[in-house]
DNA sequence: CTGAAAGCGCTTACAG
DNA sequence: CTGAAAGCGCTTACAG
């Protein structure tokens, strides 16, 4: 049926392992004319490698794993900020020769059978809790090497990829209080002690502290999600009357916001001014245009496989966590209050 | 270092076979506190098979791969359209016990390459082009069962599932022709004679044939990008003076439509109505609301997977094609012409 | 109900 | 520069 390394090693008259050299081009060692050979035949019987042989005989599978939460009847969480990092994840590993494994996450346990079935040589965590990447042990982890987007987990057995969570919600607090607001929601998921939100939002409150302002706590929850944010924006005014202005801390949840406050009357950014985080393409195709905060997300995946394979390749340690620059992008979503 | 069948085997003092049986859920043929015990012991150890030895051993490796058009250079194809099936086609693999293998296809020899190095049981194809389908040959394809979203190629290698395209593009038209308008721009990307776009062309004609009406030909032609869309609204009315409406082959295309319109002065629906089809989230989100034919994309993905992995598992021939229902959704970018 | 043997297609030392 | 042997961790018949 399928074309083996012996099936080409007897038709070229040598050893499977000669084949196999040729293939893995370790050509230091075949003459010349038996690599030309080989590769010939190679072609003409259109040889593919058995990537399930390999993986077993050989210490590594060359495959990476890209492990996403999932609720059981859910479909994957690919957040519009998550779908591009999905496919620069895959165009960098096809780059580097390794192959991607996509998998949901329903429940914690399964981390380890995902890791450990396919004999992973590392994975990519995206969109995980630092809680949940904090529970992450050695046994469950084994030998694989791990790189979690967006994380500020201190756990050992990973490494952080991740904008400048802080310094951006730091950038949009100035917009608004450099435009004359004073009274600004921070509106969000809910948040502990750790994680990219709650970076925001200390990030959020330093603007005021270096203005020499305080802020008056106006807190609003809600997922991150469209119509949580529409559901959010039609309330608004009512739980905050003196409020001019929003900072959400997702595009999508912003875009929500500013329809809900249309809905209920609301000029953006007439009588309210929002600011988003992210800088989706979608931000620039509502209407008004989206002021927000960019995050560089083609480099961020770069990043991360860039210091997921070395630590593969390189069996060194997990490398040190990366914060990348973020920056301010005014459109027409803020303006000076009335 | 990793646990193994035959450490279990060895701790419960069974042979391997027996030990296997059990995690392959074959029970009928082991007694009761055998199986308790060593489900005890893999549970106790951690144990999780590896995937590589099975699919070497056995001749099914429960792998599925999703195929996906990449130029070199460039990040996969994943459109907002397409983002969904992705994350739906993952969680319908996991429920059945699949994995999903997701790979970018910057040449159509790697296609080859992808299915056969990791032993693929079957594989969806997600954006190719019809007549990259049509070339497919046994020798590249070997015996894995292969689904094509979106596609009309009659290549029996493949089975396709697709929305109804004609049907939708006649809703389309006909919706347009109902308010009154005559003269209406068809825009897409090129096409052949085959293919989503060709259908979606002929349903769009048909419904100037049923209403004993000739469509003056007004085809444009774009990418199906937000950016082509809006450069092509931008000089629409100077091509097409005497238009009325557009209908865009795609939301996105339809959302960069509107906003070149809305930049060189036209007003949506007032001066020209505007009508796409996918009918994604972000189309609520745009001003106005786009007007759209719907399909029901977790269906479609939901349907792929469950044709697909009847085909693997039956080892039957590959399943006739499906085409799934659309509809039109009425909102805000459509109206009567003045 | 349970087991011993062969084999899936490779790579890894070790020889020569 | 090239090869023979062992082994990676499973499953598949075939026995008993």
């Amino acid at each position: 049926m399928r074309v083996t390394l012996k099936d080409i090693a007897d038709e070229a008259g040598v050893s499977m392992m000669t084949v196999s050299n040729v293939v893995n081009g370790k050509r230091a060692r075949v003459s010349p004319e038996t690599i030309e050979r080989i590769q010939r035949i190679v072609a003409e019987r259109g040889y593919v490698p058995s990537a399930s042989a390999r993986s077993l005989a050989a210490k590594s599978s060359r495959l990476i794993g890209l492990l996403v939460p999932a609720a059981d009847e859910d479909s994957l969480m690919i957040s519009p900020h998550n779908v591009a990092i999905v496919g620069q994840i895959e165009r960098e590993l096809r780059k580097g020769g390794y192959h991607l494994l996509l998998r949901g996450i329903a429940e914690p346990a399964e981390v380890a059978e995902a890791l450990q079935s396919w004999s992973l040589d590392g994975a990519v965590l995206l969109g995980f809790l630092d809680e949940e990447i904090d529970r992450l042990t050695p046994r469950t982890v084994g030998k694989v090497s791990l790189l979690a987007i967006d994380s500020y987990s201190a756990n050992p057995l990973t490494t952080g990829v991740r904008s400048d969570d802080y310094t951006g919600a730091l950038l949009a607090a100035r917009h608004l209080l450099e435009l004359g607001h004073r009274e600004i929601v921070f509106a969000g998921p809910s948040f502990s002690e750790v994680g990219v939100v709650h970076q925001r939002f200390e990030g959020f409150q330093a603007a005021f502290a270096e203005a020499g302002l305080r802020w008056r706590e106006r807190l609003v929850t809600a997922t991150t999600t469209h119509a949580s944010g529409r559901e959010l924006g039609g309330r608004l005014m009512t739980e905050h009357p003196d409020a001019t202005a929003v900072f959400a801390t997702a595009d999508i949840l912003a875009i929500g916001i500013m329809e809900g406050l249309a809905d209920s009357g609301y000029s953006v950014p007439g009588d309210v001014s929002v600011l988003g985080f992210d800088d989706l393409d979608l931000s620039a195709y509502v209407t008004p245009k989206l002021t927000t905060i960019a995050q560089d997300i083609p480099q961020k995946a770069a990043i991360a496989v860039r210091l997921l394979l070395g630590t593969v390749e390189g069996k060194e340690h997990p490398a040190d966590p990366i914060t990348l620059d973020v920056r301010l992008i005014e459109r027409g979503s803020t303006a000076a209050p009335r």
